[in-house]
RNA sequence: GCCGAUGUAGCUUAGUGGUAAAGCAGCGGUUUUGUAAACCGCCGACAGCAGUUCGAUUCUGCUCAUCGGCUCCA
């Protein structure tokens, strides 16, 4: 059966031999299928940019004429190195192959009864042959490739990859196809792609003044329009609404500190590069921080703690600075400074399945009332082989923290997916992986274990034998951080916000100048009331103004005019056109109370 | 940071080796408006710096920024 991954990878093979045909110089690397396509890597001995792909496109789709099949072709690693002779990338896979004992097998795609013989192969020492093509591959493509519908794949852009995707490596030429079961799948992918665009928080953010940009400031720096700050504001009110009830407390610290501190909490190995330089004063060297933990950390340590104290929730918006590479820059979603919904717990062994469970539950209740459903918890743990490196040398507290945040995980039957190597350098952790309006994966929010920087900091509390303990240290952010999650939140709601979310809820519209003195007194007592009026009384025409509003993404608007006025009541419009008449202290009421349970 | 592309007014777009065009927005006026764009006028731009050229927004180089990826990542 011809599955579309199998296709996918078919076409890349096909790739393959158009490059190579077009670029014999070329040097093929490795070509996987992907999520709504597939693509090839090479390296090309001197640049191609976007006008080749149509030619290589063309030749693509002369040579899969001629494509009846794919026979596999076994060799020994040795006659394998022959073939592949003057490729350093293949060489290099077949060496792999060797050191895992693996059988080496190649691929023959072309005309059927074609398929050449090892030491055919080995005698031509090219991947072009017999009106076909041979590469290295472990297999899965389709049966009958001619009959792949000529219009269901197109050749899409170029990009640079490194090498085995280690950035020490040579960058090699990535080129991108698109490939469906058939031409109406493409076609609607295509479609939808144009409609996510819409969507992005970039365009959707300058158009509805949430955020932007300035080439003075620099990039990657925010600067919070009106609109959004009023959507900040909000978020760190439920925020601190949520916090206060779960027992947290709030607290706030400076944005830097000194470089003994960021010795003592072992962050500056791990994270000296994505932290700005930093700046010295009077001998001493200041870091604008890139994380909140050492403050933290440095309030828990201000007085003798007690098993009494803990759990111990502290929590801050914080901000911090991290100098992200500028190809790394993605509007709202990477930035080089960030609003964290910051907080740390510090408890017992004893308390943490609780604690950890508790922010759990935290989590899902933002996500209910946001709406979002299509998340992915992940459950990221260490890599033993980069302990001392990439993670803090503790195999045996590795073990027990992550069984500890597994059992929490199972037990709360929250699903998740487990991924290795994707820990914070102090313990696991879990993140909630969300993606862009254009496809592009992003961790939202994550729930952290630290076993290892309280100890560093001699964080300790008495407990009730009266010996000194050191706790845990829960670093959790479930709403993010301010930048993402509002990025997130413009795509996920495609700007419509929700009443209590939007930065204005309620557009006053008068007829004409006639009333304006009467809206302006309703907008006046809506705002008196809490609610975010705004009153439209350009001088320009009805028509206009509601299209300003509904531009504007306004939840609620009220036309004013001699009606109203003289019924004393307004006919309240919601963005869906649904209509309510009431009376004015009623509107009030209703609205705020809306308000009041976040509709 | 790396590979590739792009950069015309606040926004969306047109265009050229020889004075840069328009719509929206803004401003001034007229109009007094009943559910997605009233009318008239005005203001406003070739990302920056070099080079080639009689002349550069257009060609070349560098810088900056943005976009698509890679790497990294909340």
């Amino acid at each position: 059966m011809n599955n579309i991954e199998h296709i996918r990878h078919s076409l890349a093979h096909l790739l393959a031999a158009a490059a190579l045909e077009i670029y014999p110089d070329a040097k093929n690397t490795i070509g996987p299928a992907i999520d709504n396509g597939f693509y090839y890597d090479f390296e090309f001995s001197s640049p191609i940019t976007d006008k080749d792909l149509g030619k290589i496109e063309q030749k693509m789709r002369e040579l899969i004429k001629h494509w009846q099949i794919f026979e596999k072709i076994e060799a020994s690693a040795a006659n394998a190195k022959k073939i592949f002779s003057d490729n350093p990338y293949k060489i290099e896979l077949i060496e792999d192959l060797e050191k895992k004992n693996e059988q080496v097998t190649l691929y023959f795609s072309g005309p059927k009864g074609k398929t050449p013989t090892v030491s055919e192969l080995v005698f031509a020492k090219r991947m072009t042959v017999n009106g076909g093509f041979v590469d290295l591959c472990r297999g899965g493509h389709a049966d009958e490739p001619s009959k792949i519908q000529s219009g269901s794949w197109k050749l899409s852009h170029i990009a640079g990859a490194y090498w085995r995707g280690d950035e020490k490596n040579k960058m090699l030429t990535r080129i991108y196809g698109l490939a469906f079961l058939s031409k109406e799948e493409l076609e609607k992918f295509e479609k939808d792609m144009e409609e996510a665009k819409k969507r992005d928080h970039r365009k959707l953010g300058q158009q509805l003044e949430i955020f932007t940009f300035d080439n003075d400031v620099g990039p990657g720096l925010p600067l919070w329009l009106p609109n959004g700050t009023v959507i900040i504001e909000e978020l760190e009110k439920l925020a601190k609404e949520t916090e206060f009830a779960a027992g947290y407390k709030r607290v706030r610290t400076p944005h830097i500190a000194k470089e003994s501190m960021y010795k003592t909490s072992g962050h500056l190995p791990y994270y000296e590069d994505t932290m700005y330089p930093p700046m010295e004063y009077e001998g001493t060297k200041y870091y604008l921080r890139a994380m909140n933990c050492p403050h933290h950390h440095k309030i828990f340590a201000s007085k003798p703690m007690s098993y009494r104290d803990l759990p111990l929730r502290l929590a801050e918006y914080g901000t911090d600075y991290r100098q992200e590479k500028s190809g790394e820059l993605f509007g709202l979603m990477r930035v080089r400074m960030l609003s964290m919904n910051d907080a740390h717990i510090y408890c017992t062994e004893e308390q943490f399945a609780e604690e950890f469970r508790s922010v759990n539950e935290m989590y899902l209740k933002y996500f209910k009332l946001f709406g979002i459903d299509r998340y992915v918890m992940r459950f990221s743990t260490h890599d033993p082989k980069r302990l001392g490196e990439k993670y803090v040398n503790e195999p045996l507290l590795w073990a027990k923290t992550e069984d500890m945040v597994r059992k929490v995980l199972v037990d709360s039957k929250i699903p998740f997916v487990e991924v290795p190597n994707e820990a914070a350098f102090y313990g696991p952790k879990m993140d909630v992986q969300v993606w862009s309006a254009i496809g592009r994966e992003f961790t939202l929010a994550t729930n952290q274990v630290d076993f290892a920087v309280p100890k560093r900091f001699n964080l300790a509390y008495t407990d009730k034998d009266g010996k000194e303990k050191t706790p845990l240290c829960i670093h959790r952010a479930p709403l993010g951080t301010h930048e993402r999650t509002i990025g997130f939140l413009i795509e996920h709601y495609a700007g419509n916000f929700p009443l209590w979310l939007s930065p204005v809820q309620i557009a006053i519209a008068p007829v004409s100048d006639k009333f304006n003195d009467y809206a302006k007194t309703l907008s006046d007592s809506l705002r008196k009331a809490d609610i975010r009026a705004e009153l439209y009384n350009s001088n320009e025409s009805l028509g206009k103004k509601i299209r300003q509003i509904k531009l504007a993404k306004i939840p609620y608007f009220a036309v004013i005019g001699e009606k109203e006025v003289e019924a004393n009541n307004l006919t309240l419009e919601g963005r869906s056109g649904d209509k309510e008449t009431l009376e004015i202290k009623n509107l009030i009421s209703k609205v705020a109370d809306e308000i009041k349970n976040r509709k």
